[in-house]
DNA sequence: TAGATTGTTAATCGATTAACAATC
DNA sequence: TAGATTGTTAATCGATTAACAATC
């Protein structure tokens, strides 16, 4: 039985995965924690930290194997087989994230957009097929885990999330700028495109910079 | 001199200030901290002790004024002028971008998008002008203050960020899923699209859920 | 006044990180 | 062996939250 994975860790892991693909990329066969330390932007003792979560993958006075750390933590992020995504909303937004690298390079396979469109349906946007909303059920139902984004307008937001968890979704990622309610067996995460903006409108408002923000990189 | 504001607090500070807007949308004068905390989904003692960063302006055994504490919460995010921004990059992620709500309806103007293909250059795309490279730095010149986002391929982002900081921007917004290299007196943060989905990803994996993940919502 | 709710203190909790023994 | 680096402990730090006096 593996411990719990602290939830500030298994955010931490993505950024690591993707440092990692970039060192494998350049043929880097291991790494040291403060190398992908200093590459994350992070404290090199959280690093071990949170690698540790995974496993003792490491070789001391080595490092770590990056391919093992790789496997390990796709493993461990699920992203072993091919993982159903499904984007509700094939506007710019919808486009954007059928066309992210972050997105189809990481093990994900977008399966389709819906959207209400008569024009867009039936055709393919970027390589991905729009089916109107009668697919939806269907579609959650064929790809038993998958996970349905929200990118339409926010006035329709809260509909399609009901939809989708009535078809039988477990996890949502929305991008509506609003409060979603679903029932509490959903995992829903939220990005709010215009929060970070705020963020910095904060800091430049007063001309400061944070002391020290995780995974916000700097200059080495 | 006021305190320094904890990072967590400003983080939370927009989600604050949207559940404020819909509030007043709705003709609601006043709120109590309890109410604000169920709709933010985030803690009551800790809305009280977020708020009291901005100063004291709720009334004991009535709660907060809805459009003072809008008008206090805008003030300290730097939200009451219209601020610039500039987005470099007008494919679907810019567009969806100059399209969001959550960035036009939040005090930021929208000054242009910048993009290196011809045909778009010299157009407006969703009401903004597309200028090409050379119009970044005249740009980031003519709008103090202004923050730049940057939604171009992921290839050019480290150049893109490169000459807008050569040109004096001192705040930057990347989607672009790189590390990106800045001078330490720039404030540069970033989003990346992908990492939410993993974690989805890692909890869905599990047939978990977090046990309570900030700003992100379920049932009531 | 009685009830409600803030603002703040102080306790708790969890996350970060320095330090170092283990060990390659 | 000597040098390097992990894995983990324990101290530190900061954030969360229960509790309650202040007060509308």
């Amino acid at each position: 039985m593996s411990r719990a994975i602290p939830e500030a860790t298994v955010a931490r892991l993505p950024v690591y995965l993707r440092v990692l693909n970039e060192l494998d990329h350049n043929s880097q066969k291991t790494v040291s924690s403060a190398r992908l330390a200093e590459l994350a932007g992070v404290n090199a003792a959280k690093v071990r930290k949170d690698l540790s979560f995974l496993g003792s993958y490491g070789t001391r006075g080595v490092g770590y194997d990056v391919g093992l750390l790789i496997f390990q933590m796709s493993r461990a992020l699920g992203l072993t087989g091919e993982r159903a995504v499904i984007i509700a909303g094939a506007g710019h937004l919808g486009q954007a994230l059928a066309n992210h690298r972050g997105f189809s390079d990481r093990g994900f396979d977008i399966v389709a957009m819906i959207d209400v469109d008569p024009a867009k349906i039936g055709t393919k946007l970027s390589g991905i097929p729009v089916v109107g909303p009668e697919g939806v059920a269907p579609l959650v139902l064929a790809n038993a885990g998958c996970i349905v984004v929200i990118a339409t307008p926010q006035n329709v937001a809260q509909e399609v999330a009901d939809a989708v968890v009535a078809a039988g979704a477990k996890s949502l990622l929305n991008f509506a700028p609003v409060v979603l309610t679903v029932p509490d067996e959903v995992n829903i995460r939220s990005v709010d495109l215009g929060l970070e903006l705020q963020v910095l409108s904060f800091y430049a408002e007063r001309d400061e910079r944070p002391r020290h923000s995780d995974g916000q990189q700097r200059s080495a």
